[in-house]
DNA sequence: TTGCACAATTGGATCGATCAAATAAGGTAA
DNA sequence: TTACCTTATTTGATCGATCCAATTGTGCAA
């Protein structure tokens, strides 16, 4: 019933030419003279050919396909975001002729596992990893043996920042954070204060630091800005009670910038829809409940985890073009028909 | 740098043994004297070898890949079941020595230009849809092109339902509603009513089926049960809004069944927290804010997609192992410190 | 011991593409 | 015209595994 499927020799014969000739058309079309090039095009589309994909990739070792770590948890209400990135990252990876595999892992000792099982399957030849930390294994494992990868997020150990052999994409959350609160500022609100995690996190520390760092510029000193601010860990229980206490220390607040959705949403009910509150990651949640929320731009960051992917190898101790930081978009929201919060 | 993997060739040489004898240990070790299968096992083991993925599947014509679509908008707060889905089927895959490989599309019909893309490059051998319609032309294609696959989700129109060649898994909604009802109206709650979306939608009228029928097991009739449900599109302040009607026309209810996460947040918002609230598809969300909700038990419907995939072709007409059915869990979460929602 | 069935193992061909090197065709200068 | 250099195309080998048919080994009955 499946019809085989034609292959270069029958395209080759067609086309009146050498199989190998029609390998070039496909591959380097610039060397094969054109009255020829269009025969056989003709002949590839009458047939319907299509390279086999394994064959290719035996012949070539290569094998055109990057491994990306579906995470067990997905991290609850900002999931999303790597669900996002994921889509973004197959279909930037598509136009580009590669295919992207999925694979899970327990700890970091079985990823290691997995990237070994993979690898030596020849089954991926790139690996995109989402999430590091300072001495990860896994990044030490990759570059010691010589494989490609990239990371969203930036390996936060000082040392491994500049490492030239660890490319990575991460977005400027400093930077986001910074220009929710000068448009917060721009548009009335005076007293703008933040609602991060626990100091330690690269990430939150950089969230936080772009609040502190627009605040400053506008004015406020640090003796102020401590009251400003408070701490809670990653839940909506946590954050209203974290925001009730930073109500209590900043009265005649204006508005709230959030280093997460959740801590966000925390906000908002405990505020009672009375503030403005911007959150982050632009989850779906922020978008059904109508607040604002910075956006990461996965779609740059996939294209951009792409490009280094290509550098790769290539690239010369300290080259900066190792790394990437894609400056993320404020959506503002105005907060439709009150939607009456109250905390 | 990367040294030269290992081949069959040099374990057949370590082991003493020829290509063949060494393929065959891998692939039916039954066939294969003991002693010798040991010899075999211990050399693959000694030079870590590993079968190359590539050169397997273009001699046997089979690329153990299965194709998921990843979608574009990702649903919404409920998008993380397909999330989990994805997560569950990845982990099930592997273990079978499968791998999950991802595409994009725009329309159905691009999706059809993508399978002939995946077929034609032998890339895959078979998928996986997350959602199909009455009439969908992408099953159709698949069936007429003898392309073997699994919906996630039933075919809702008649004709399909018990059509033998198309293999689907589904959750059981109805089951899970009615379920969700008698166990709330065994912890004391009355007057439970429904808020579902406008009918048309065969999953929605199958979990508003659920509650009718628990409803009227429980002695409630047609009549009265009219009064107590209502239904909105799938946003939060279109949920407020008729929650807000629901309770309009029955004001002594006790609880809520809605027919989404989305749904049953708006009603939580609406009813203030005074009311219990059901969702359904356990997101984040009603992790995060602690309302109940009805679990699809994604990890169940992978495996059972799996299995299916595995009969697929070898079914004959009518037989009931090419579809089935999950019935989610109930999972009751009791609103912690009163979240203290006004609507 | 011989013969025979059956299990275990082997060698060669093959899957579909690309690589590497050889050949053919086209042009220009001597 | 001949020698020589490009440019275009072809031929044979190869990637690493499994298929297939043929061969060798083993046990048991005659």
């Amino acid at each position: 019933m499946p019809r085989r499927l034609p292959t270069v020799s029958d395209v080759a014969r067609a086309a009146g030419v050498s199989r190998q000739t029609v390998s070039n058309v496909l591959n380097s079309p610039e060397i094969v003279r054109e009255a020829t090039r269009d025969r056989v095009t003709a002949a590839v589309a009458e047939l319907g050919y299509r390279p086999h994909a394994s064959a290719r990739r035996l012949r070539t070792r290569r094998a055109s396909t990057i491994a990306v770590r579906l995470d067990p948890f997905a991290g609850g209400i900002s999931g999303a975001v790597l669900d996002r990135f994921l889509h973004a990252l197959t279909e930037r990876a598509e136009a580009r002729g590669l295919t992207v595999m999925l694979y899970t892992a327990t700890d970091a000792g079985d990823e290691i596992r997995q990237f070994q099982r993979l690898v030596d399957g020849a089954v991926v030849d790139a690996f995109v990893l989402a999430s590091t930390y300072s001495g990860d294994p896994r990044t030490e494992w990759l570059i010691e043996h010589g494989h490609p990868f990239v990371t969203f997020g930036r390996p936060w150990g000082i040392p491994e920042l500049d490492d030239p052999q660890h490319f990575w994409v991460d977005v400027d959350g400093r930077a986001g954070v910074a220009e929710a609160v000068r448009r917060l500022r721009a548009s009335g609100a005076r007293r703008v204060g933040f609602l991060g995690w626990p100091a330690g996190s690269g990430t939150g520390d950089e969230r936080r630091a772009g609040w502190a760092a627009a605040l400053a510029e506008a004015g406020v000193d640090a003796g102020e800005r401590a009251l400003l601010t408070v701490d809670a860990e990653e839940s909506v229980a946590a954050a209203r009670a974290a925001a009730k206490r930073l109500l209590g220390q900043a009265s005649d607040l204006d508005a709230i910038v959030a280093a997460s959705d959740t801590l966000a949403l925390g906000a908002l009910i405990a505020t009672g829809g009375a503030l403005r509150v911007v959150g982050f990651d632009n989850t779906p949640v922020a978008e059904a409940i109508g607040f604002s929320s910075i956006d990461q731009r996965v779609d740059e960051v996939a294209a951009a985890a792409l490009e280094l992917l290509d550098l790769v190898g290539r690239s010369e101790a300290g080259d900066p073009r190792s790394h990437r930081l894609i400056t993320p978009d404020v959506i503002m929201r105005t907060p439709g028909p009150a939607l009456g919060l109250v905390g």
